[in-house]
DNA sequence: TTAATCTCTAGTAAGTTGATAGAGATTGTC
DNA sequence: GACAATCTCTATCAACTTACTAGAGATTAA
């Protein structure tokens, strides 16, 4: 139970992105400086974004990337999802077919459920914002 | 974000205990193959789970393993963090000490509350409740 | 004593994770 | 058009984890 590191990236990534007020695209570099990611792994994290719909880039000088979608449409779960895979914690359970007369479907179904009532609830957008309440008179990381 | 199959076995075994009527020890061999859990690596967990306080053992020819507290006192949530450490899902991030100043501690520490909110008051004994309910004029599978 | 159990210590094959390397494709600027 | 700056794509890899397996040892009931 546990989201990787990969994930955690992936998810300072974005906020990242939805923390920019200035319009056009950021570089991986500056996003891998400010959120101490090394760079080739972010690399390969940002393309993976960028296939599941959430981000938009462009190359050559002056390029970079940026979200595809407003801040206050991407949730976390979304994004965890699309990076980790299903995060249903007991997905393995039965899958052999075995008991169906067992309480842990039902049960993992509840997990699930709880689960989804915070992290697909929550956007990039909300995190910006709690970000910001919490920081209105310190300089903010991509304010430099 | 996923549950192990070491920690599901646990709980497929803890769920078999709790289940059974009669009092006295139940087998290694009995569970796995109730349960479907290769012996030997099922040795391991319950020893795990004995060290955990969560059973108790008796050796030689009758020997086994029961319930080292009644079913009602035990919850999913307790079994799950002592074999599979800790299920902070966000307990990665910013590890070293890095930005104060971040949304995501508030975050995660919510979906935390919100999946302790299932599984640390879900107990055996519910289990096993539902698990009845759903199967009154069926056998049981510890009923063989 | 013997057979049935739990117990303890090792080992291990396969898979995953968290990267790194380097060449290639685009784009803006001079 | 050359060139520099970027993103993009494919490959590789060491370290670690997972899910087991093996086998000898300790304890208990009959």
């Amino acid at each position: 139970m546990d989201v990787s590191v990969k994930g955690e990236y992936a998810l300072r990534a974005v906020f990242d992105l939805a923390g920019r007020d200035a319009p056009g695209p950021v570089k991986i570099a500056d996003i891998a400086q400010r959120q101490e990611i090394p760079q080739k792994f972010l690399e390969l994290i940002l393309a993976q974004l960028k296939k599941g719909g959430f981000l938009e880039s462009r190359r050559g000088a002056d390029g970079g990337y940026f979200l595809a979608q407003p801040a206050t449409e991407i949730t976390i779960g979304a994004v965890l999802r699309h990076i980790e895979g299903s995060l249903s914690p007991g997905r393995k359970m039965y899958r052999n077919g075995s008991p169906e007369n067992s309480p842990f479907p039902e049960f993992w179904n509840q997990v699930e459920q709880a689960l989804s009532g915070v992290i697909d609830k929550t956007t990039f957008a909300d995190l910006v914002e709690r970000w910001r309440e919490k920081n209105t008179h310190r300089a903010a990381n991509w304010e430099i």
